[in-house]
DNA sequence: CTGTATCCTTAGGGATACTG
DNA sequence: CAGTATCCCTAAGGATACAG
């Protein structure tokens, strides 16, 4: 974030550093696709604590590289909807193959009776994005 | 790295944030994967200029994580050779995901006809890999 | 050449108060 | 509740000098 422009160099992977190559971004990004959060309120929630100020800068960020959208309810004024745009739903297979090398290489450092419950909700969420996507391609 | 521990969380995306979710060690790990580089001067010539402190630091927690190994020529004491342990060349459908994603995307900030040069680069690179993998599987 | 160490600036980010 | 703004501190990191 921050430095989006001028880019370092423009290799693929500096591409990608340079959208979501930062602590927390892909953390909202795991929220938004696994987690079914689309609220500032819910995104607040998760276990990493992430800040108020943090999180109102990583969504705008999110937003102007058109990962997200944010959209203010009809009913509810002071209500937003962040949600995925195609681009940020392209992110799947990455997250995808993050979870799983992690899954792989946790033990590494420690056993984590709980990391594998958060990969079952992971793999729940997976599903219901993968639906989602679905979904999406049956409109016209 | 640095916050190696604790961790924010349990979570396998949370995991792969603190092994390698910074501005530079994914560039480290590109050199090491697709661009066949193995020497702390060679690392240095990337177009995004990392510095020497930096590169020290994240060769360091690199190796701590167990992602690349380091080796002392056995001809020349001053040498150093860094390689991608087993965990670290694992990291190569993330790698190709990343470049892939961003293949498709990357048009939306900028027309990059070096990019797709670089991108050529990474495919070959991926070929090199794969036959390192290969490689490896073919010993006993 | 392979790093290490130091100096110094800036960006990241926690805590918290505040507004609609 | 949904954010914004401020205060302040720490970590990231650039430049550069230096050591083996």
């Amino acid at each position: 974030m921050a430095d989006q422009y001028p880019s370092r160099s423009d290799c693929p992977i500096n591409y990608a550093l340079e959208s979501f190559g930062d602590k927390w971004t892909l953390l909202i990004i795991r929220d938004l696709m696994f987690n079914a959060k689309q609220s500032f309120g819910e995104l607040l929630t998760s276990p990493e604590k992430i800040s108020t100020n943090i999180l109102t800068d990583r969504l705008k960020s999110l937003e102007a590289t058109g990962i997200i959208s944010r959209e203010v309810c009809a009913d509810n004024r002071s209500k937003c909807v962040y949600s995925l745009t195609a681009k940020g739903r392209d992110l799947l297979p990455i997250m995808l193959e993050i979870t799983q090398w992690s899954a792989r290489h946790y033990k590494d450092v420690s056993t984590p009776a709980a990391f594998l419950k958060r990969l079952d909700e992971d793999k729940a969420g997976v599903i219901r994005q993968i639906k989602a996507m679905w979904d999406d391609q049956q409109k016209p």
